[in-house]
RNA sequence: UGGGGUGUCGCCAAGCGGCAAGGCACCAGGUUUUGAUCCUGGCAUUCGUAGGUUCGAAUCCUACCACCCCAGCCA
């Protein structure tokens, strides 16, 4: 209970309001609509809430905001469900609906009405509007203001009782037509929503708003620190309000953190669920997607997630958070456990013109640089094989370390090869390298002291396999796609994606398990595709490039 | 021009009156059968600006400036 990440305000609020004895425990809870899928901004409030309730020894619910059913659907549901899981996260007791507490929120409407501090307004979406005023000037009471408690009592039950039409009456909080902080201008509690509810289905025709939902709800299951983001600041007046005018089991308290931004990236359900919808990626989980289910697919691992997480800290000023800082905590995860193989990605024939033709040897390499416990694999070495066509010039300068006509180049965890002619087709394009081996070189320098200059990864022609190998860039081609009145759809980086059919793997790789991670050397990190992978028809995803000073930055 | 917030290195972020942590990125070396990893070193005489209080300020006070949020019967 004691072993912390980073500290940040809120785990400071925490420990005093502990230490003081305001609170016993902590109880915090994960509220999202189900409206659209988690997004690495909910990673964010996630880590947060349920790392709370770990540090302090204390419980986080999982509660679906759920009061409006127009927008919401059991897809989102259960794909949340399932994020916040993967995420190595367990929340307290069974999952909550704030569709589940509408029957409390009504007697409480009931309440408010009784106490005279709430009436139903009969004015229309644009009269409300018109009345509410602007940020400069002051609003206008409704003329429905004064309704008699009774007339009140009478209204709000025929509103729940389906006898008005949607739009045409709402319940408001009588507070403060003039304050400066619109919230409080008598918000709108209730409105008729002839809708199906995912969980109640037909049993409701009008919905509480966020507002009138939230607190109650926090109270309701004895949430000790509710943490929202910055631009429910405003909303504190109105939910402490609420409150203290309810009858409410508890007294919860609500604090903001800057949500998270992130460069060359959109954290929007709205503009995720537009890329969805109009074709952009392939789905929700694309691996494009900054969602947690793209993320995943992409080869992301819980760990690095939560990583990230904690290298971004928690505040309340709104920054933009550099993408590099999530790569980086991917790469240092796969870094270590991440099993080694090898794949080339444009494959260029080699020839060994001195290895005997149907010869095999399996050498042996280490499945990781380090990690002994990760074992080792086969690699079939045979007369021909693929090595990349990047790897190979027919002549270059000396900050070329790959094989070169006439030069030595190391086969990772094989032999030192030296390249002899190059076959070209009638466009002059090289197709083929003959080459030989350099003898007794499996583990060992070449005897005649002529070292190779590099080392380039190689996959047999004959025991090979081949696979379809996705290559991810960015999604966006502008830092800042969401910002200003740039339309971000048109900020879509159309190489963002670049299949390649005619991968070679070595021969291991091919039996990868589903969601398995590795490290295709030097090239980068490479995920076994969740859905389509398969032994008889490998597929990988890339998850990050290996980092690469080469061509200086 | 109303209200609520935020301003510390290119980015994130410690700092809570005693003399600017850390991470990312970047740069320079070293090791290396991954141009990866790893290791070493460099990287804010200065904390939005201007005043003030104090022996002493990023930390307190005042004014100003910049940016973000609020006028959904969305959350």
């Amino acid at each position: 209970m004691d072993n912390k990440p980073a500290n940040n305000f809120l785990h400071q609020i925490v420990a005093e309001d502990l230490e003081a004895g305001r609170v016993s425990e902590v109880i915090t809870r994960f509220p999202p609509e189900p409206n659209g899928y988690l997004h690495v901004g909910h990673a964010k409030s996630i880590c947060l809430n349920f790392g709370m309730a770990e540090r302090f020894g204390g419980q986080c619910n999982l509660r679906f905001d759920d009061t409006n059913p127009e927008k919401e659907s059991p897809e989102y549901v259960a794909s949340i469900q399932e994020d916040v899981r993967w995420l190595g996260y367990q929340w307290a007791g069974e999952v909550r609906y704030a569709s589940s507490y509408f029957q409390q929120f009504y007697d409480w409407a009931v309440h408010l009405v009784e106490q005279g501090d709430a009436y139903v307004c009969d004015l229309n979406a644009e009269q409300a509007r018109e009345y509410r005023g602007t940020l400069t000037e002051p609003g206008r009471n409704s003329p429905f203001r004064e309704r008699s408690i009774e007339d009140n009592l009478d209204l709000l039950a025929r509103m729940k009782a389906g006898e008005f039409d949607e739009g045409s009456k709402v319940l408001r909080a009588k507070i403060d037509m003039a304050s400066p902080n619109m919230n409080l201008r008598d918000p709108i509690l209730y409105r008729i929503r002839k809708a199906v509810h995912h969980q109640t289905g037909s049993e409701w025709c009008i919905y509480p708003t966020y507002d009138f939902a939230h607190g109650q709800e926090d109270a309701i299951e004895g949430v000790t620190h509710s943490i929202c983001t910055l631009e429910f600041e405003d909303h504190r007046p109105l939910y402490d309000w609420l409150l203290d005018h309810l009858p409410v089991p508890s007294r919860p308290r609500q604090y903001e953190f800057g949500r998270l931004n992130l460069n060359y990236t959109v954290t929007s359900k709205r503009k995720l669920k537009q890329l969805v919808d109009e074709g952009v990626v392939d789905g929700w989980d694309d691996p494009r997607m900054p969602t947690i289910s793209g993320m995943r697919r992409r080869g992301f691992t819980p760990a690095a997630i939560r990583k990230f997480c904690e290298m971004i800290g928690v505040t309340r000023s709104d920054g933009v958070v550099d993408v590099a800082m999530l790569e980086h905590a991917i790469r240092d995860d796969l870094n270590d456990n991440a099993p080694r193989a090898m794949c080339v990605l444009r494959p260029l024939k080699v020839v060994l013109t001195d290895y005997p033709e149907g010869q095999v040897e399996q050498l042996s390499a280490p499945a990781h640089p380090s990690r002994e416990d990760l074992g080792s694999r086969e690699l079939p070495f045979t007369r021909e094989l693929y090595i990349d066509a990047g790897d190979f010039l027919e002549e270059a300068n000396k900050k070329f370390k790959r094989l070169v006509l006439g030069k030595r180049v190391r086969l990772r965890n094989a032999y030192v090869i030296e390249a002899d002619s190059a076959v070209k087709d009638d466009a002059g394009n090289v197709i083929e390298v003959h080459a030989h081996t350099v003898p007794n070189t499996i583990g060992l320098d070449p005897e005649d002291g002529i070292k190779p200059k590099g080392v380039i990864q190689w996959v047999s022609a004959s025991a090979g396999r081949q696979a379809t190998v996705r290559l991810y860039d960015r999604l966006f081609t502008d830092a800042a796609p969401d910002k200003g009145d740039k339309d971000f759809m048109t900020l879509v980086n159309p190489a963002s994606l670049d299949v390649v059919e005619g991968a070679w793997i070595e021969p291991g790789l091919a039996a990868a398990a589903p969601e398995q991670n590795f490290q295709f050397e030097r090239e980068g990190y490479f995920v076994a595709d969740r859905f389509e992978h398969s032994e008889s028809a490998p597929v990988f995803n890339m998850t990050i490039g290996l980092r690469d000073t080469w061509n200086n930055g």
